[in-house]
DNA sequence: ATCCGTTAGTTTTTT
DNA sequence: ACTAACGGAT
């Protein structure tokens, strides 16, 4: 800071671009030194300049002299970290008058409630009585294990039928989030699964200890264990007084074992700053709850305050006057109402259409024609409900050769050959992992559960595991395979392994096996190559595994592989991955009853309303055009036997008429006095397969 | 003990 | 379309 202009009147010129409930915002406690400021709530609309206020609140406390490495910042997922220190080292650039080539301090501390988690847990690890090469088991190996422990109490031969493990798992994991009895969870979300009660509990115990037994942790234990451990008074202080100022987003999604944490790191509020908007509250399935951000500022001796901004600046007043009417039917009131001075003549459209494949088509004919109008397909999202909604529109667009992204689609990682290698890698960095050893030793031909098992009971109990493993002798022939497999994993457990050479050890053993194992290894060993680049970027093994699970590559593309940075693809994605983004078009997909709201979770008035902020979410994405498409025919996936099972779809309940009039119609409406008889054109109307009805009737 | 084909049964959204 | 359990061949 060497210039002439002192810095306080460029903080002054960074402050100039806010409005009055921002700087507010910003401002609120904040004083020279920067100690500990009062609990602050901040209600922020959708495309409120959100992230641009909390950005700007932590370069201010910098500057105040806070500092960075005693600033948590909890973001909802990796990407929205990233763009937070982003955007805080771009203000503080801008107001310390740094030379291009200085880069601003940026939060070390900032990222998800889980990877932080993991990180102060194997910083503490000793002192709570974990090992410090504790494996993190992502959703897949949770279930693998719940699989294991729900075989191993013989409940997969009860009369009837038990429960999946996934399903175990998610009762599982709602019981620990929401910290609420397993007989609510049963009867408030699972009711199938009721009679089971006894031996779920039984289940869940013999799970907590199979994971224990093996030095892993899932994803809710890094939450679980963080909780525990604040609960012991020392810990507590000893990791609270590491944080001066502890800033949260996204609140509205955040469960009580999360607010739990959050209050025994801040007891008395002091440093506290969380955001959210509990219009936009999306993840209760995960056990988030409103409550969370309704109830806070009445949980400290001096209440926190609260600050709105509702003013947005993201979209145009036609999309904002949709989406408010669509918000404004939920039942529980929201006190907002976003504003804008974005006046457009460009009204959102509610299209019409006869089914998926007609649906995929203007779809596509729209993206296009944006583009030829100067919109580039980065700047264009498709949004839809669930995963398998963007089937067709994912098959029109590669006929048409519309380079795409799809968020929140199926994972590479959770495909069969990227878990044969993480495995591997995985036992080699933590030989109590069982699930891991299991999984890799049964790739040798002939191995099967039984030899797997008795070999790791084995050297669980040994003191020299390797030499255990390099002593057994299993039965049957092939011992050339599984003399290969003793002597990669020697090489892996050696201590002077390197990273990412680990890598290439493990690739090396495992492509015999990939070739053996399936018809299209070369597709497969395409995304091991990609395994392999994305290794070279972390520093150390223990770190790939880690950090690979909390924070996975979030999209895949019609090709094996996140296309280059510089190219230009359109983005699919679903609504929850959606969330915190915004474009320039949005389309919706599938605005009908069965999929927006879900069918599946029709159940409850809670669920519908989840629905409805769902529907919110995906249209305040938009900033200038919207169009939310109504196909009339609706194929019913999942449908047994060869079916041509199809419902006629409404449009969703969450547009009546009295909200549609908002929308200009597609195709359009004949204008006022025309008979409203014969009001729809003919080519809307639905392809009726009566036969078919009658067919169907009967199976 | 492993492997493979057959059969019955199935709840979206994600850290 | 996918999973899990089970029977029978090797």
């Amino acid at each position: 800071m060497q210039d002439s202009q002192p810095s306080a009147v460029r903080l002054a010129d960074a402050l100039s671009e806010l409005n009055p409930q921002q700087r507010d915002a910003v401002l609120f406690g904040v004083t020279a030194g920067a100690p500990a400021t009062p609990p602050l709530l901040v209600i922020a609309g959708a495309g409120s300049g959100k992230t641009n206020t909390l950005a700007h609140r932590v370069a201010h406390l910098i500057i105040n002299g806070a500092d960075p490495h005693r600033i948590m910042m909890l973001t909802f997922s990796r990407r929205a970290a990233a763009e937070m220190d982003r955007r805080v080292g771009h203000v503080l650039r801008q107001v310390m008058k740094l030379a291009s080539t200085q880069s601003p301090p940026s939060l070390p501390w900032s990222g998800t409630f889980h990877a932080l988690g993991a990180r102060l847990l194997r910083e503490y690890a000793g002192h709570i009585g974990l090992a410090d090469d504790f494996t993190v088991h992502d959703r897949g190996d949770a279930e693998d294990l719940m699989g294991i422990a729900r075989h191993d109490l013989g409940l997969s031969a009860t009369e009837k039928r038990f429960p999946l493990k996934a399903t175990c798992l998610s009762v599982y994991s709602r019981t620990v989030n929401s910290q609420a009895p397993l007989t609510e969870v049963l009867d408030q979300h699972f009711p199938w699964c009721a009679a089971w009660h006894d031996e779920l509990r039984k289940l869940f115990a013999a799970y907590v200890d199979a994971k224990q037994a093996q030095h892993a942790l899932d994803y809710d234990d890094l939450l679980v264990y963080w909780a525990e451990m604040m609960e012991i008074p020392e810990l507590a202080a000893a990791v609270s007084a590491r944080f001066d100022h502890i800033l949260i987003d996204e609140y509205q999604d955040t469960n009580r074992l999360q607010a739990a944490i959050l209050l025994a790191m801040k007891p008395d509020g002091r440093g506290l700053t969380v955001v959210g908007d509990d219009a936009q509250s999306i993840y209760s399935f995960r056990a988030a709850t409103v409550r969370n951000i309704l109830d806070f500022p009445g949980q400290f001796a001096t209440p926190a305050d609260v600050i709105t901004l509702d003013r947005n600046y993201r979209s145009t007043q036609p999309i904002l006057d949709a989406s408010n009417a669509v918000i404004a039917l939920s039942s529980e009131r929201y006190a907002k109402a976003l504003w804008t001075d974005r006046a457009s003549e460009l009204r959102p459209r509610l299209v019409t259409v006869s089914d998926e494949a007609g649906q995929a088509r203007w779809v596509a004919d729209q993206v296009l024609a944006q583009r030829e109008a100067g919109t580039v397909l980065k700047s264009q999202a498709v949004l839809f409900r669930t995963g398998s909604h963007s089937a067709n529109l994912e098959l029109e667009l590669t006929r048409r050769n519309i380079p795409f992204v799809k968020f929140g689609g199926l994972k590479f990682l959770e495909a069969a050959h990227v878990k044969d290698v993480l495995s591997l890698l995985r036992w080699a960095q933590n030989p109590r992992s069982r699930l891991a050893g299991f999984r890799v030793t049964q790739l040798v031909p002939g191995v099967g559960p039984a030899t797997a098992g008795k070999l790791l009971d084995a050297m669980e109990t040994s003191t020299a595991p390797m030499d255990t493993l390099r002593a057994f002798t299993f039965p049957g022939a092939a011992g050339a395979d599984w003399q290969t497999l003793v002597a990669a994993y020697d090489i892996l457990r050696r201590p002077d392994a390197t990273w990412p050479a680990d890598m290439d050890t493990a690739l090396e053993w495992y492509l015999p096996q990939l070739v053996r194992l399936f018809e299209d290894a070369p597709v497969r060993q395409g995304d091991l190559d990609q395994l392999s680049r994305i290794a070279a970027l972390y520093g150390s093994r223990e770190q790939f595994l880690t950090e690979l699970t909390l924070d996975p590559p979030d999209a895949t593309s019609d090709e094996s592989g996140v296309p280059l940075r510089d190219e230009d693809y359109l983005i699919l994605s679903t609504i929850h991955s959606a969330k915190g983004q915004e474009w320039k078009a949005v389309y919706v997909l599938n605005v009908i009853d069965g999929c927006i709201p879900s069918d599946m979770s029709t159940g409850t008035a809670a669920e519908i309303e989840e629905e409805r902020r769902l529907l919110y979410v995906a249209m305040t994405r938009a900033k200038e055009s919207l169009q939310l498409v109504v196909p009339q025919r609706f194929y019913v996936h999942n449908q047994t036997g060869r079916g041509d099972r199809h419902v006629y779809a409404s449009r969703t309940r969450f547009i009546p008429d009295a909200v549609a009039k908002l929308f200009d119609a597609y195709p359009k409406r004949p204008p006022p006095g025309e008979p409203i008889l014969g009001a729809v054109p003919p080519s809307v109307l639905p392809r009726v397969d009566i036969g078919g009805r009658l067919r169907g009737r009967w199976s």
